[in-house]
DNA sequence: ATAGTCAGTGTAATCGTTTTCAGTTATTAG
DNA sequence: CTAATAACTGAAAACGATTACACTGACTAT
């Protein structure tokens, strides 16, 4: 059942129906009642890729994520379907495993257009071919991003927020604070290392390069560098974690060692996944608007896509710091320090 | 850019380089040289929506979620999308949030040719509508299914894993045991119920109607009603979950009774997210394959699309009751039940 | 009365592929 | 040498919608 059949059947040309369908208002009010009604007695829908080819619109954006199950990262995608889909887009889940190759293979199906925009949640490409990808399609780079790249963007400010993470260890009262990075491969971690490191110096505190170990992002890797710092000659009494299944690992691996949290070593996390608030003991972490960086990175896609202007290609979302069980008091740091 | 633009610049027809991209086997090999360097030149991608108008194939298959934040079912769409992907498809997102409405819309894709098939992880809708949904496309349950339905699904058997899960706990000596289902408007939970009521029934123990909960899949809900479950004058000693998220709730609710799991009380979740066991005490629980199941469902959907003959339509994978911590041993069973 | 405007409709071109059919040349068999 | 076959290529139709343009008739302003 076609466009033109349904014509037909209205004695009208095909063009009518169209109109009645997409502009109605160009329509008389007896035609338009006509053709609806043959619409509605056939059960006639019209086929898509017939309009996405004809108008060079699909309707479609890619989300290309490095992980699924990851739970924050599920939440962003959920802001950015949410957004989509009340503004007539569909999205097409590119999971990429945290595997680069994958994340070039997504990219070609914009090269075929078979997307009208593209969100990035991962961005280990190169810079130069991301700006190029830019200024030809619809992009945004969301959670993850690049220094000094020219491509709208949407996350927290990572530098502040582990710095704000580190002090509030720091007004604690620890001094031997660690730091658990994510591959330091992405900015991500990077960006985090170095507001660890920016909070650290200015308060004089020291910088010791065994208090800093690299994890994956994983809840093991967790565990077992935070292992590692236990075996220090002089462990550390607090540890900063790039996430908070890292931090949950972490945890584990003090409970393992007969020690305890928040007593023996505070632990804070980052991303305030919905686990954070349910483990035991509860995470001090840093809360990222995760639903909302979805929302705001697909509000800023659908401006490209309609050649809106836009008044900031880089927007910084709030954190906060969400305080939980896992940090103590200053008197648990106090003498957790003097242990050793 | 087009195909026949670089038809001209290689002097063949556009024919020719249609058939170099999709029957390199019919096109001289001098031929397919000369073009092939005109494509790589000008960096020509093919119109993936021209092609797909032209096939009538889009290569797109739609998965409905109805809880994509949710750590069970993202893992079965990474086992659909693993499996799409390689085999050349894409997959668009449905999202429904859980409103039934929303898994309405989503099938409008189908009819209007925008997806080659599609995964319901959710089936809340009219049986009737599904089946007759089921002639017209491809179309696969999983996880969820419906009595009687005639659609290809893949799954577990629930009533026989919610038996075995509840025989686990009487084999440990209770005989009070509680169940809390999930939202009784799903066959999930109604399956679980049963199976519970199965195990209970063959071992000649009473089925307390007070001791039957329903939740509603979250955390919270596992709290609440654990919280009910305890203010009973006979309060239960062991309490199978619908789901591990409610789980990991009802030991919360369990904690803050300044009870202890599992020697007061034995809990079983279900599903075996990652949390599960982190978790502490890690969960027994049941263990679904979700990446397979999620693999399997592609699977039986790319044969229905290439109408490939189908042994089986209804697929049970297996399940495995995972032991962890939440259950104790038979002496604490047998303490827990003389308490009162 | 005439020209101009406007609402409503139809005709036909168009989007970029794939594929059928027919045609050409080269090769082989008889 | 002829006919049959094979290997390759090109011309043109087709997929189903949207839209530019042209047209008609009704109405308005002069």
């Amino acid at each position: 059942m076609k466009m033109s059949d349904v014509a037909k059947l209205a004695n009208v040309s095909p063009a009518t129906v169209s109109r009645v369908l997409c502009h109605p208002e160009l329509v008389s009010k007896e035609t338009k009642q006509k053709v609806m009604d043959v619409i509605n007695q056939v059960n006639y829908k019209p086929h898509a890729v017939a309009r996405q080819f004809r108008t060079k619109a699909t309707k479609i954006i890619l989300v290309v994520v490095p992980d699924i199950t990851s739970a924050f990262f599920s939440e962003v995608l959920r802001g950015i379907e949410h957004v989509a889909v009340s503004c007539g887009y569909q999205v097409i889940l590119g999971d990429t495993e945290n595997n680069i190759e994958r994340e070039a293979e997504y990219i070609n199906l914009l090269f075929q257009k078979q997307a009208d925009g593209m969100i990035l949640l991962t961005a280990r490409l190169d810079k130069y071919k991301l700006e190029e990808l830019s200024e030809q399609y619809p992009l945004v780079l969301a959670c993850e991003y690049m220094d000094g790249l020219n491509v709208p963007t949407v996350s927290i400010d990572n530098i502040s927020s582990a710095r704000k993470a580190t002090e509030h260890l720091i007004q604690l009262g620890h001094t031997r604070i660690a730091h658990i990075t994510g591959p330091i491969n992405i900015v991500l971690s990077r960006d985090r290392l170095r507001g660890y490191k920016q909070a650290m110096i200015s308060h004089d505190l020291e910088i010791d390069s065994a208090y800093i170990q690299e994890g994956d992002q994983t809840f093991d890797s967790g565990y077992n560098q935070m292992l590692k710092l236990l075996a220090l000659e002089t462990p550390p009494t607090a540890v900063f974690v790039f996430n908070d299944d890292m931090a949950m690992g972490v945890i584990k691996a003090v409970k393992d060692c007969h020690l305890n949290v928040p007593e023996d070593i505070a632990v804070v996390g980052f991303d305030h996944i919905k686990m954070s608030s349910i483990h035991e003991p509860n995470l001090t972490t840093v809360a990222q608007p995760k639903y909302e960086i979805g929302k705001k990175a697909m509000e800023l896609l659908l401006k490209q896509i309609n050649s809106e202007q836009m008044l900031k290609k880089k927007i910084v979302m709030k954190d906060e710091l969400i305080i939980g069980d896992s940090c103590g008091s200053k008197s648990n740091a106090l003498k957790a320090l003097e242990r050793i």
